[in-house]
DNA sequence: ACCATGAATCGTATGGTGTACGAGTCAATC
DNA sequence: GATTGACTCGTACACCATACGATTCATGGT
């Protein structure tokens, strides 16, 4: 049963290539590693997520991926920031409005987590990226644009934070187990004595998570930023 | 050094006891179980919390733990749900401030997960406990005696959910890992050319948690239940 | 007195995990 | 041709959750 990994490992062409990168298993490297891993998390949810399994995908030995990667640890991180990476769009010509472009580049970082619904619980507890910083960063600035004053800025952008990360690990994690949460909802029908309010209006069942999301986002843009 | 865990077994005294409960050596109980694992999860954190442990804290085998429980998930469930205990406080007499109320209720929440960080991070994967569901039922109660109306209760309730679970997951991760993120923010202090505003502000450093988390909370309920 | 039952406990074994270590391969350089 | 350094990988170790099969012990029936 123990996989007999087959020494098909391909004889590499004799005449010397300079470019190395067409080959038809290509050497191991950061991205190819990262970009499988997101995959592996993808399909197989973060506890699917091994080094065994890693290197299987890749064709390659365990210990490898050590040389291109201090831990696993490193690969959630990396792999984390890969996800989130945002094209900031071209500049428009005058004072647009802000509040579109703050909605948009949020609804976009819900978007991207959701695509990936591993990323979402991770992020808190990792270092921040680049790409997350270069959120940040932007945020950052059109608030600046919107009037919203120097003192004020780092509440605005961590209750921003808080808002979108809230929001995106509990629609996450409540999407994957709806099983759960029908049966959770079913429970709680039997136990309406204890709590009739929310049975009555079915809580755990017919939320709609992207309207939530978009006026609880208002609400809190509206404060942040009053309309003079 | 295999740990000859003595047979020290207490040899009960003959006549029978009905009161068995003084024994010098407790049983085993589900209660016992989950206080040590909260105990554990507090000193070792989510990572530190391991059957091996938890037996040898309770002077037990490991298998005996699972005649109490079916797995290590189910502990993590018990652990969690015990540590969101939530006493109601007497009714007061007449229609007092609901705003108080529902302030009290989330802070009070908040501080509870914060006093168990590994909390926090772990609430919005698992099934929802009794007590859980217990202080959505009072918030959905207050909520509707503040004139929110049942079309817009489930909106409400997620939100205020959303923005807690944000709010909180963020400090306790960030909390536990303060070096990290003087780390990050000399990091970034490096890359200043790329992050040049979250830069200036010191986004990273000197953020007032306490302070963002109320101001967000009275936004988001101005915004819920706009004062007539 | 005997023993059957079932709750509770525990030792051992299995298969999984991350990763340390050291030995290997190979292209580029001296 | 020898040396170096980037890169790969097999083996080994420690630790993990837990399945399985004893074992202990209080109880109640006969």
């Amino acid at each position: 049963m123990a996989g007999k990994r087959s020494g098909a490992r391909k004889k590499r062409s004799q005449q010397a290539e300079s470019t190395p990168q067409l080959r038809s298993e290509p050497p191991l490297s950061l991205e190819r590693i990262i970009a499988t891993a997101v995959d592996l998390l993808d399909t197989h949810g973060v506890d699917g997520l091994t080094m065994r399994r890693l290197a299987d995908r890749l064709g390659s030995g365990v210990m490898s991926l050590y040389w291109h990667v201090d831990n696993k640890e490193r690969v959630f991180d990396l792999a984390l920031d890969a996800v989130l990476a945002f094209r900031e769009p071209a500049p428009r010509g005058e004072a647009l409005d802000w509040r579109a472009d703050v909605v948009h580049m949020l609804e976009d970082w819900r978007a991207s987590m959701l695509r990936h619904p591993w990323s979402a619980s991770l992020l808190p507890r990792r270092t921040l990226g680049p790409n997350i910083l270069n959120r940040l960063e932007l945020l950052s600035r059109t608030l600046s644009k919107a009037g919203v004053i120097e003192a004020n800025m780092n509440v605005a952008i961590w209750s921003l934070w808080n808002y979108v990360m809230g929001a995106t690990i509990t629609r996450a994690s409540f999407d994957r187990s709806i099983d759960d949460l029908a049966a959770a909802q079913q429970a709680l029908t039997r136990l309406s004595a204890h709590y009739p309010t929310i049975e009555s209006t079915r809580l755990l069942l017919d939320s709609d998570w992207d309207g939530v999301f978009r006026k609880g986002l208002d609400f809190l843009l509206d404060g942040l930023a009053p309309k003079t």
